[in-house]
DNA sequence: GCCGTTTTCGGCCCGACTGTTTTCAGTCG
């Protein structure tokens, strides 16, 4: 069993023991206890089963826990979650989701009306029965009603991270069998921040028995089809659906083309095929006249063939890289290699996981030359925030570690608040001593459009404000962008040399690919940064790299690739 | 339930908003 799994299970427990009112202080072990075991860089299990070792050894696994995590490696759950689950539904865990609604909301709703599913809820809004418990109105059945639509509206989508981690799980299962070669095609490999379903094409001469294999998957859940060149199965308890397609080799490129889509892209790449005498098809690119194949069996040929430099299925959505392959004229995208430091991450300092020298060292590993450590202000309370004279004395501190040699160049940094009325949480004089101050909005989400505008904008007014931090706020799958004007924003942040986000934790993906490519065309520039809370969170910077290649970013729209003392001197200027 | 002790018991993060109250519980970040 996975550390992720184990800790899922745990966190749901705590979750269900909140609704049914138990202590919150044992509810929080929980919660540490999971997010333990979830950061722990080795197996939990086969800790377990490594004589004279335990998972007390772990820090927020007491006895009590190291008994629980026992019995869910070995059952699957353990006897608190059980029990709890006799009381309440697995379904409660459900309308945690639902915004405005809590666990003590949840306990009296359920011990009420006995509701069990979505639908149930929903209709209980419907014919106004909300109202009728203690502490609830009308404002809160509107809000739950919204929410609902919301929930409906992104399930069945899951994160870029998610469907990665199970291509990448199912590739290296079926790779076992030897000569198979396995892409993955379709919005996971165009690097799009949400998947629906992952589409797995393997070629080889063992194609039909991988088949095979993949139903047999351990983790697969349910077998929705199979049949001779293709099956399709839910994987794991998330239920992802992953399509598994058998091709033979002289049409795999076609395929590989005509599986990665989008739609969009495919449509207009076969008018063109057809204004060119051709039709193309999953099968490969065929002259009409007399039905001759004239490429299939990589990708680059049939692009070529079609008068077309090869594209980057990062720009596959028919906004204009298809004209721009015929000229000759795609954009040399930025790359993981091109990185040279991240920017954007947390310490033990305030809410993040690791030191800052457990931090640095991290980042000297990945081949980093410098990075910026930028832990919260202190309007970000429950994060232990950095107040001024913190934020200065850490900033020394940095300072005088520098000049004990990290192996690596850090900057002292801060993710500043930006308060309401657009003021960031911090004195200008406090600012001013750090090398890096980056704004973010982490309260106040739901203001009017006009006002949310005039916030940001003013908070650009600030001369020390070098980059716009996960500038719409928006978290996938989760909470849409707060409304603003963002082109007026985006514009102002040029006129005064601020530069844009691009934050690569896979729940934010923030700014998006859309609004990078509308910045982009008003001469914005922008950082890559992953917002780091633990040393494995470096590794998300690739998100944000996919992000920005979709952005249709170069290497040198984005800051953070150049070399140190480049980017020190830009940081300067300022 | 965990942790760290002034070592077996007390502390554990908290401020602010919202909608519902009739003085505040629940949710959120």
């Amino acid at each position: 069993m996975e550390n992720r799994e184990i800790a899922r299970i745990l966190a749901e427990t705590a979750d269900l023991m909140e609704i049914a009112g138990e202590d919150s202080f044992r509810v929080r072990s929980y919660r540490l206890g999971a997010a333990a075991i979830e950061a722990h860089p080795e197996r939990v299990e086969g800790l377990l089963n490594t004589p004279g070792r335990a998972v007390t050894e772990i820090p927020g696994i007491g006895k009590g826990l190291a008994g629980s995590i026992q019995e869910i490696v070995r059952t699957g759950s353990c006897e608190r979650r059980d029990h709890l689950l006799e009381r309440f539904p697995p379904t409660a865990l459900e309308f945690l989701k639902i915004q405005g609604l809590g666990p003590k909301s949840i306990a009296l709703i359920y011990q009420h009306y006995r509701v069990s599913t979505m639908d149930d809820l929903e209709r209980l809004c419907q014919e106004q029965k909300l109202r009728e418990l203690p502490r609830m109105g009308a404002k809160l059945e509107e809000k739950v009603l919204r929410s609902i639509a919301q929930y409906r509206q992104r399930a069945g989508r899951f994160l870029l991270r998610t469907a990665e981690q199970t291509a990448g799980e199912l590739t290296a299962y079926l790779s076992e069998l030897p000569g198979l070669a396995i892409t993955p095609a379709g919005s996971l490999r165009r690097g799009r921040e949400t998947v629906g379903d992952v589409d797995l094409l393997v070629t080889g001469p063992q194609a039909e028995t991988a088949l095979e294999r993949f139903v047999a998957y351990p983790r697969v859940a349910e077998v929705l089809g199979r049949g001779e060149n293709k099956a399709s199965a839910r994987v794991g308890r998330e239920g992802l659906q992953v399509d598994l397609r058998a091709l033979p080799a002289a049409s795999f490129g076609a395929a590989m083309q005509y599986f990665t889509g989008s739609k969009d892209h495919n449509v207009a790449l076969r008018n063109r095929a057809v204004r060119m005498g051709f039709k193309l098809n999953e099968y490969g690119l065929f002259r009409t006249s007399d039905d001759a194949r004239v490429a299939g069996e990589s990708e680059e040929g049939v692009y070529q063939a079609l008068g077309l430099d090869w594209i980057p299925p990062e720009l596959r959505e028919n906004l204009g890289e298809i004209d721009c392959a015929a000229e000759h004229r795609l954009p040399r995208l930025i790359e993981t290699a091109d990185i040279r430091g991240d920017l954007h991450m947390h310490t033990t300092e305030t809410d993040g996981r690791a030191s800052l020298e457990e931090m640095a060292e991290a980042a000297r590993r990945k081949g980093y030359e410098y990075i910026a450590v930028t832990d919260h202000s202190k309007a970000l309370a429950m994060a232990n925030g950095l107040d001024e004279k913190r934020a200065v004395a850490f900033a020394r501190q940095v300072r005088a570690l520098n000049r004990g040699g990290l192996g690596i160049r850090v900057f002292s940094g801060i993710e500043c608040d930006i308060l309401k009325d657009g003021r960031l949480d911090l004195a200008d004089d406090a600012l001013a001593e750090l090398d890096l101050v980056i704004g973010s909005v982490h309260a106040y989400m739901n203001l009017e459009y006009a006002q949310m505008t005039d916030r940001l904008l003013r908070a650009l007014e600030c001369p020390y404000l070098r980059v716009l931090g996960h500038p719409t706020g928006r978290l996938l799958l989760q909470r849409e962008a707060y409304p603003f004007d963002f082109d007026r924003v985006a514009a102002e942040a040029v006129q005064r040399g601020v530069l844009l986000e691009i934050n690569a934790s896979p729940e934010r993906l923030d700014l998006g690919f859309t609004h990078i490519r509308a910045a982009h065309a008003k001469g914005a520039r922008f950082i890559i940064s992953t917002d780091a809370h633990h040393p494995k969170h470096l590794d998300n910077m690739r998100y944000g790299v996919t992000t920005a290649r979709r952005g249709w970013l170069g290497p040198g729209d984005v800051l953070n690739t150049r070399p140190l003392e480049q980017f020190a001197a830009a940081l300067r200027k300022n």
